[in-house]
DNA sequence: GTCTATATACTGATAGAC
DNA sequence: GTCTATCAGTATATAGAC
């Protein structure tokens, strides 16, 4: 049994593996088609014609244009978090978590069509709630200051807990860490968000808001250690 | 020349009449399908259906489909403009700001669908760039805090012009009131997306959300007029 | 495993009859 | 002013040839 079972085992080795490169040649094709055009324009029919197939063959590999619309939208967000990712790692607080915002916001704006993968995938279909959506959700989540909430992409919760440091300094009392956290990311969210649907109009550029944000937030802090000299709205009076 | 000419303006008159009522009508259809099952769901044929009209008939009023999207669009905006209005006339600064960013976020939280219809209408279709989004974009840049942009929805900018003082303290020097402006919206913006993005999942409320934010902007001051107990994190070293 | 072909049921939009 | 009929797309799904 040993011969016919180690072929066996090959074989299915091999398909596996053939079928995950088909996979990958048609994500190529739907990335290809959606930083081009647009979500909204990702069809099966323009898949298949883009890799030489046919519209049905899709099928064998996914369920449907919302799979592999998801596929490309956690593909986005680990994307997202690479780049991140090591500007967690700066020793200073507050200068990490500048650039932290920065670079969020950045990739955002620099991104549309990408950071739309990442929101709205699971958008684009009406009322469709997958489970692909669902763990995507529970990451961001995670990510946004609740470490403990799930498991899978847990570097999205180290960075994002880190900085929580900064929001929560030593002497601060009454502090809800987690939720400034979530506050942070709704303003870094709604940044791109406007920037993008606001795209091509007059508007304050993301980069000044988010370092005025950053200001009126922490700049009292900073700016008493540097010099006694207050600038930030919420403790001028 | 009195008689025919009184005739046809009279014809004239009926006919536009006519044609706002039918354009109302439409409207209406068109409101009822994205309230019951969102903005994705909007089609000429469901509208035609539900008045009992040709689909074909729907192009003599509205040039297309997204055209009766942005138009159901601007009229939700200026509900919300509407709702917020009277909170705007709210005397002290701090309960003014308070009362005006939980009823936003309490509007769009509450209404998806007229929500995401504000800010959506123009980017179902793929770059789709009207003049009727551009007059929209533009009013919501005016909300934001630049009142001299624009001028058609006035009252909306006289609205958000109201939420400057009190991020503009008379004695706060290097303060930019419009930015600040722009980066709360950003924020309100954001816990709306984020918790709509979000819904039926484990994450803060976006009450205590905001209420935590608005500590952290304007609580000190708040705080030291009240009792000398700091509160706010970005003062608490 | 992949194809062609077909089927159903949608979509926006248009031409032309009445 | 409204209709029917139609075009050109879309997703999804299946049957059957190779």
């Amino acid at each position: 049994m040993s011969i016919v079972e180690r072929k066996d085992r090959e074989l299915h080795a091999r398909h596996a593996a053939r079928a995950h490169d088909q996979r990958e040649r048609i994500l190529d094709a739907a990335r290809r088609i959606v930083m081009r055009d647009g979500l909204a324009a990702l069809s099966m029919r323009k898949i298949a014609d883009a890799i030489g197939y046919s519209p049905a063959s899709l099928y064998l590999y996914f369920a449907g244009r919302d799979e592999i619309a998801e596929a490309l939208g956690r593909e986005c967000y680990a994307q997202l978090l690479a780049q991140l990712e090591p500007l967690g790692l700066i020793a200073d607080a507050r200068e990490r978590l500048h650039a932290l915002a920065h670079a969020y916001v950045a990739y955002g704006c620099d991104h549309p069509q990408t950071y739309e993968l990442i929101f709205m995938a699971h958008k684009t279909r009406a009322e469709h709630v997958g489970p692909a959506a669902r763990r995507h959700r529970a990451a961001l989540a995670e990510a946004a200051g609740e470490p403990e909430a799930g498991a899978a992409p847990a570097c999205g919760a180290r960075l994002f807990a880190a900085t929580l440091s900064v929001l929560t300094p030593p002497s601060g009392a009454h502090v809800d860490g987690p939720l400034l956290a979530q506050s942070l990311w709704a303003t870094l969210h709604g940044a791109v968000m406007l920037t993008l649907a606001r795209a091509g109009f007059e508007h304050a550029a993301p980069g000044p808001l988010i370092d005025a944000t950053l200001d009126a937030w922490f700049g009292a802090r900073a700016a008493a250690a540097a010099s006694p000299a207050a600038q930030a709205p919420g403790v001028a009076s």
